[in-house]
Order: structure tokens, then sequence, then C-alpha cells
DNA sequence: AGCACTTTGTGACCTTGTGCACAAGCTCGG
DNA sequence: CCGAGCTTGTGCACAAGGTCACAAAGTGCT
């Protein structure tokens, strides 16, 4: 039962893999099956049995010793923790390449993620149509975050213009944002930031590829489960 | 003075951040500064100071008590260590929405990266010219992997294409891959593997923010430097 | 040279996360 | 109703990472 007064708190490495549980109980429901054991849940998910457990341990007693975990019962669970149960509109900041990229992402609204709406500060994008959103500009920002109670903030700008778009985010009640632009970006307490960074990850597997080359055959542990 | 013998171990978090610290780096040189100490270094990267200094000091001993860390000196160590004093052909697999948008992302080559070659399984697309390359058929991976002397593998397909390319890649020889798709994906060891998923970063922020709904105002540890 | 001041490098400690191993608990067949 | 066979839930020991605080080592002023 969730225990309601205290919230019993979740460990952040176990928030960042429930979205991995998820899809995979999605896919076995799909599938038809009903029931799902740790270990299974785990060879889906690319981790061990044991962690699983524990992982499901803190949203609560829910499977069945001897027997496994219902698989309804446990996305339903996960995605009430996840807050997936609700609808979430996002604005993407930054209608370049990538912009252009994530507003025609399919599976995006898939769960509860919804495009409301695409802001750019180059007047030429403006009023123009984007997977089938009309642009806004930079200026309009705070109007339109409020209009269509935006909640989440994507960063899909240059570097140079990151810091600023995330201050407005925050200014127009925006608590949480996804920064994809490579600059380190701060924002007050109370607002949650995650970054997505290309030319980072590139870089983490060149040092581990020319570890690799500089030690000849010699062991090296592979890099697995990266950025979770 | 890097010891050769035994290699000195780097930590995977330190690792993480050396990108950072690296692009922090490149930008004050740029602006004509020639010094810099952790604490600078520190805010720039938005971490902390000691943390900086640790980080550095796996790699040597290369700052001065009293004065700080010359810029250049760092920026040359780090880039050594990272290995991007040499040339990274990369290969990207799917070219869809996000394939186009990885194919035409400038400040790809900034840092001896370099799309090397565009790859997808649909012979509608092969053959077509995207970002001034051609692109060639999942079939010929491995002979366009090798020909151009591919090192890192980029997944931008479809989730259920995502396991078998990457089963390919890593037999055509490819030892860093980095995946875009929304699945899972296992390689063997030896093969470095990192991923990046939007939907599940969504997730992740959702959590937080539902949790902060729920908590009404009470105080709630910010999720800051996430994914590093 | 001496002294005040700055900044690095690191040892000690604490927090978080992981993995093992096993008791507890459930099912099912007889 | 009992025992065999699974599978969960978790206590514990350990590994990894982060933070603090301070000695060591440099600079520059007088």
């Amino acid at each position: 039962m969730a225990d309601r007064a205290g919230q019993r708190r979740i460990p952040e490495a176990t928030v960042a893999r429930l979205p991995i549980y998820y899809r995979a109980l999605l896919e076995t429901a799909e599938a038809g099956v009903s029931t799902i054991s740790s270990e299974r849940l785990a060879t889906l998910a690319g981790v061990n049995a044991a962690k699983v457990r524990k992982d499901l341990s803190y949203l609560g007693s829910y499977g069945t010793r001897g027997v496994g975990y219902e698989v309804d019962h446990l996305v339903h669970e996960i995605s009430r923790e996840l807050g997936l149960t609700q609808d979430w509109p996002v604005v993407i900041v930054g209608i370049g390449n990538l912009g252009h990229a994530l507003a025609n992402y399919r599976g995006f609204g898939a769960r509860g993620f919804r495009v409301a709406a695409l802001v750019d500060a180059d007047p030429g994008k403006v009023e123009r149509k984007v997977a089938g959103l009309q642009v806004d500009g930079l200026d309009d920002l705070a109007d339109v975050v409020a209009a269509r109670d935006v909640s989440i903030g994507i960063i899909a700008t240059p570097a140079s213009a990151a810091q600023e778009v995330a201050d407005r985010l925050v200014e127009a009640g925006v608590r949480s944002i996804l920064n994809f632009a490579p600059a380190v970006v701060s924002v007050p307490d109370g607002v949650s930031l995650r970054k997505v960074d290309l030319a980072i990850e590139l870089q983490i597997l060149s040092f581990y590829q020319s570890r690799q080359a500089d030690l000849g055959a010699a062991a090296q542990p592979a890099v697995r489960e990266a950025q979770g």
C-alpha cells in the first residue's frame, strides 16, 4: 500500500531505471503475458534481478513470492509513480535541426507528453508551421507557457542562447527543463534540470576507446548502462 | 607526467566530467585568459571546486598552488586523455528525423568527430544525399565501416531495429556505440555502449515534478547535473 | 628574508548505490 | 495437509563517489 504520510523516498538511481522497466513491462503486456519474474524483467531491462527487486520494493510490495509480479499492476503503479497518468504539455525552444526532429518525434505523445508549443527567437521562423504547430516568438514564451499550461521546457537552441532561454522558462513558471544545448545551464532550487549532450557522449566513448587501444588486448571494464 | 605502467585509473564519474571542463577551458582560452583556478572552473562547469581539483588530480599534478592551472596546458592534457587528438570517423545508422538532424549537426566535427558515413535500411533512402553524404544500404555496413575506418556507431533507428543494428556494428568491428533508439541494447564485453533516451529523460522529469506537486511547497532536493 | 595571502592536492569521512545470499512466503501436486 | 520448488523482499558488506577541511606550496609586498 502506498504509504501516504512521509512519502517513502525513492533513490535517484531507481527513478532513472523505472522508465526502463516501464517500457519493458508495456511490451510484455502487449505480448499478452500477465506475470513476470524479476529475473525476466532484469533481462529485458539489461540489469540484474536483485536490483529490479530492490527498485520495485521502493514502490511497495507488489510481487507475489513464488510467482512474480503482475504485469498490469506493475505498469499501473510505475506509471502512477512517474506521474504518467497525467498530461505533460511540452514547449520546444529553438526550432533548428534538432528542434525540428524533436517536434516530429513520434512516440513523444505516447506516454503522456505532448508538444504543446514551439518557440524560436528568429522572426523568420515565427508563424511558420512545423509538425502541424505554429512557431511562436521567444518574446511570447511566457504567454504561451501560461496559456497552454506548459510544464516542461526543452532547450534545443545553440549553446550561446541556452542560459537565457532557461532563465525565461523558469521565469515563465516552468519547473522542469531538458537541455540539449552544449552548454552548462544553471537553474534555481526547485527547478529540475537534465541534460543531453551528444558531444559529451562521444568524448566519453572516445576516452574508453583510446584506452582500449592503448592497452592492446588487455582487459578493460566495458562501459555499460551509461548515463542512467 | 603520465605514468605509463599500470596506467592510473580514472573514475567513471570523472571521465564524464572531463568533457565539460574541456569545453569550459576552450571558452576560457578563447577569451584570452591563460590561467584558471579550480573555483572559477567549477563555476563554469556547474560543480564544486573540490571536485574539480580531485578530478584534475587524476590526470596528474598540473596546477600551481597559489596560482591555478594553466589553461592551454590543461586543454592539452584533457584532450590527450580523452583521445581527442585523433580523428574519430562516425557512422550514423538510421536516417529518419533524428538521423537527419544528427547528420547536419555542426560542431560534430568540431572536436575530432567526423560523420564518415550514413546508413539506412530503407532502399528508398539509399543513394540519396543527406548533409553532403551519400546514404548507404544497411547491407553495406560492414564494407563502409572497414573502408572508412569507422570507429563509432550511432544508432538512430526505431527501437525495433536497434539490437540488430548494434549486432551488425559490433560484427563490423565498431567498438563504441551511442544508442538513441528507445530500446535496451546489449553488446559483448569490450564494446562500449552509451544511450541517450528522450522519453526516459522526460519521465524522470515527470517523476520529480509530480513529487513537487504532491508535496505542495515542501522542500525537495532539486535534480541537478543529471545524466552526467 | 619574512609574512600575509592564495590555491592546490589529498586524507578522512559520509552518502549513495550495488550485489550477494538467504529467510519468508506463495503455489501446486499428491 | 505436507513438502518440494519457486520467487520475492531485504539485511549486510562492499564499492564508488562526493564533501570537508587542511597541510603543502606557491606568489608578491614590504
